[in-house]
DNA sequence: TATGAATGAGTCTTCATTCAT
DNA sequence: CATGAATGAAGACTCATTCAT
């Protein structure tokens, strides 16, 4: 009992924390970003920081995992649970817009510095490049279906990635705030027409 | 006269420099490259730096404008150029990867770190968005003459821009040197396809 | 009757402390070992120990002069004990050595840190000069009944504690296990065939 | 010529900033003693102590390889010039103790802190050992001569540096003054009589 | 009493920038 | 103009000490 408490309590802390860093990360980047503005950020002195995460570096890692994993469950789920390909395409770029349109302030994190530091390159092939693969696979099924025209199914997937990636920035930049959905469908679109028998 | 050579003597310098903090950069980054690093891939010392650029960030700016600039003339030239729409979506997106494979050092920092330095809205506005009007421009010319589809110009622009930079980066990444006109060719033809009457 | 409870578990307490502090300490040092380092060797929570000792500083303190005692209090012993002259500067080195060998941890830290850290001046001379001044005493009145030559006894009191320092030293440092009354023997006849009438 | 200016001056400044540390180290210890200590004892930024060296350590194994090897140089040197075994022995322990004398700052330093720091066991053996070592070969001499009786020459030797470190501890400690060629000649004489044929 | 999470002052180290030569 | 020594502000990280539970 005690000990669960504690591990919620804990999490708690790290979470909070791991929330602090992510806007300071968004605003100022890794490098720029300090433990001590995280800190400041979590209400926290800064020996605190250090008795949940043994490194700056270390947060930013487990910022990085913790939002990947989610994006990347989160696009393969709702993948999956389109029921053609074409609801398929525009389900794996909707997902992507809707979840930077929530998570703004990482994304730029994520986007711009993450390949430079700390994570090995199957990490990154885990998080981007399986919901990618997912979408290849699904590609894939419906040509041998018959369901799609028979264009490389890689490209096409990572042209769906490219494109997401695209609307994401200009729609944070811009702040525009277009419908998200249409946006989204309007790409899917996109890549369809290039697909469809 | 004088004054003539020594602007020349100074621009010489100047863009010594830019070249060794185009190294330096493209290897450490913006904040792990220090002026140190980039003084003696110069052949300077430290303080001769300062002479020619009043801060590092300075420099970097100075780098990035230029080399920018350099592939906006590059790309409006190639757009113009190419006689057909076809042939311009091609020449957009070929001219882009080419550019980053000849500088490819400077290309990731550009693309990871001008985000959050220095930089205006507008002059990134400038240095993307003016080669992506441009190209807009060609659609809705085709468009006007019935050689085009009416689908949104300047998205089906945008979508060339981010699938040219979505290339560029999996080229880099993976080192992958698959022929670049054919991949430009395959991704031009992806948005021909929705374009094409 | 509660009352000495009570301090019967108040000394316990300390005890184990300094128990664990000896050998934190003899491990790393003074800067070097943290009260982290000697709760956890204590089987006790960081917390705790500020309940026994006020500072890091104390339970240093605390722990030599614990040991310093002792150590007088055996050396005063057993010059007391040996019969003769000739015996009683065995029986110096002889115990300092044992000492060491039987505490060599907390041995190293006294003998390198003890110095800048502390104590004054009398504290010292209370647990290193009262030995050597119960020797001296011994010389002198062994010179006054004719069973010692007339040198300057105090001056050969400490050079036995010299002696003895260095050979300490020297048997940690080298591992050298060679038998230690032997060594202790050599060196009190050294000094005694200077003393001897 | 401007090298060689270049080189004094860096000498220069790099002896001033071991001076201060000497001072520094001597009164705090290692740990103790922080760099910015030592920069404001030596009249100087901090970050102009780190052109000069590479970390605090390295201005400690600085300090102390320089100190060391001078008293290694001056042991030597004064042993060697000794005419006879008696003489040799006083001179080894006189060169020591005016050393100290000299430099009694960092002699608390390396006599306390440098076991546990960045030096090999062979440096000091180096250090200590070596004089030692000279002094025993020349006790072999003489015994080989008949100038001396058979104890264990390296056994003396090293009582003798025992002897002479004893009598700097207290001399530092006590602020004595007493005449320093006595009390050498003393401890010297204390050691002669044993070896004397 | 016992705990251990929280604190924040203090440490080493780096580096952009200045300035006397 | 060119230099590079000097500066000092800033940053990551540690740890003795406190205090609410």
């Amino acid at each position: 009992m005690a000990r669960t408490k504690q591990k919620i309590v804990q999490e708690f802390r790290r979470s909070e924390i791991l929330s602090a860093a992510r806007t300071v990360f968004a605003r100022k980047g890794f490098e720029g970003g300090s433990v001590d503005d995280i800190a400041a950020a979590a209400g926290l002195a800064k020996g605190t920081i250090y008795i949940y995460f043994k490194s700056k570096k270390d947060i930013y890692k487990a910022l990085v995992a913790h939002d990947m994993e989610a994006l990347k469950a989160s696009t393969m789920r709702h993948i999956e649970e389109a029921p053609t390909l074409r609801e398929k395409l525009a389900a794996f770029i909707e997902t992507r817009l809707e979840n930077a349109e929530r998570n703004r302030e990482i994304f730029r994190v994520m986007d711009t510095q993450s390949g430079s530091l700390a994570f090995t390159r199957s990490q990154y092939r885990d998080w981007l490049q399986e919901p990618v693969h997912a979408l290849a696979a699904a590609i894939e099924k419906a040509q041998r279906n018959g369901k799609a025209r028979p264009l490389p199914a890689e490209k096409i997937a990572w042209a769906a990635a490219d494109l997401a990636r695209g609307a994401i920035v200009r729609r944070l930049v811009d702040q525009s705030a277009e419908n998200l959905r249409e946006e989204a469908e309007f790409l899917a679109g996109l890549l369809w027409t290039s697909l469809r028998p």
